[in-house]
DNA sequence: ACGTTAACGCGAACCGACTTGCTTTAAGAG
DNA sequence: CTCTTAAAGCAAGTCGGTTCGCGTTAACGT
């Protein structure tokens, strides 16, 4: 893999200026109004510049989106299952919704794909997996990672994607609790 | 309302042609090949009817999306709690596969509206919440709308979005014992 | 500090999406 | 059957996104 030849001080700032552009341009207008040209504009860097580093705007997205995952919003480490799910739980809460969710959601509808050619979902999956080791190993009896997904994170995006309302951390928690609760159940 | 004013034979017949070519288009093209132009081309119908008509790419999708909700897929009646749900999550499981799943998914993304103003998802509620109540008559204890969206369609949804890979019958179904097993342990 | 060259800035040209004024066709009414 | 006119076809023109060749700047190695 090519690594970067030149990483330093400039490409850096033109880097970070786009970035804060694209984040901005998507809080104000509309979903479709993001343009590589309008990008240009708003961060002061030129056109032909955008053009040659990303290409276009999906990848541009792409880059954003792989950075935001790679530094915030780390998996939690509470000690027990319960707080890591609601921790984890409330945080995508907060996140699905604001600028960054929707960035987000168009990234997946795309098939945006990270640096190692895996859905940005795979990548953090693995992440989540090993959360719930965590657990087990702690004696815990952990939901599988489907159900995970299916019981409280689905729902999360559902409703920022449908309804597009930012969803209440109680609600949040509701979902983690309904999860446990079918886990109680189940080992009856 | 204004009604149209000549719904007779040849606008129905260009509108046909270029519903056809949409779904056409979105089963082998690129999600974002698709533009007016192209459609045009595909159709056999005049740039310009495209423009005069639908306006933008957004608003025809839109056109599509209310058709098919209005005729396909209605909202089942079996007799049973049971039967309508698995009726209604395994119809949903092949729907949102497909390319009108992605039809739909991106006129969700965009915050498309029905005739009436209202969020697709919002009148299709209203059916579903029809369902609920006429179990409700039978004596059976349907769950509330809230958690039939959130236990049975959100992951529906989920894996097609995220992992756009079909979802078996059975899997629906299993979702549907999910919905019905969290009814039980709440009436304890 | 100095030279090399990757990465950025600039403007012109290109191309496809979108618009518009006019003409032609055919639905629907009488 | 005839008339009216809504809706479709057509073609030229505008506009914004995209590309390209060339000159300039500033990282990084020595």
């Amino acid at each position: 893999m090519e690594r970067a030849r030149r990483p330093g001080g400039r490409s850096a700032r033109v880097r970070a200026a786009v970035h804060q552009a694209v984040v901005d341009l998507l809080r104000e207008e509309d979903w479709d109004e993001l343009s590589l040209p309008r990008v240009a504009e708003l961060s002061g860097v030129h056109q032909a510049t955008l053009y040659r580093r990303w290409g276009t705007v999906n990848d541009l997205i792409n880059d954003v989106v792989t950075e935001q995952l790679a530094q915030g919003s780390p998996v939690p480490d509470t000690g027990t299952l319960r707080g890591d799910l609601e921790a984890y739980a409330v945080n995508l809460a907060d996140g699905v919704a604001g600028p960054l969710g929707t960035l987000f959601l168009r990234a997946a509808m795309v098939g945006s794909r990270g640096p190692d050619g895996d859905t940005y979902m795979i990548e953090r999956a693995a992440d989540l997996q090993a959360m719930l080791e965590r657990a087990a190993a702690r004696g815990e009896r952990p939901p599988t990672l489907l159900e995970l997904m299916e019981v409280v994170i689905a729902p999360l995006y559902y409703h920022a994607f449908f309804f597009n309302r930012p969803i209440g951390h109680d609600h949040a928690r509701a979902l983690v609790d309904r999860l446990l609760a079918l886990q109680a159940a189940n080992r009856r």
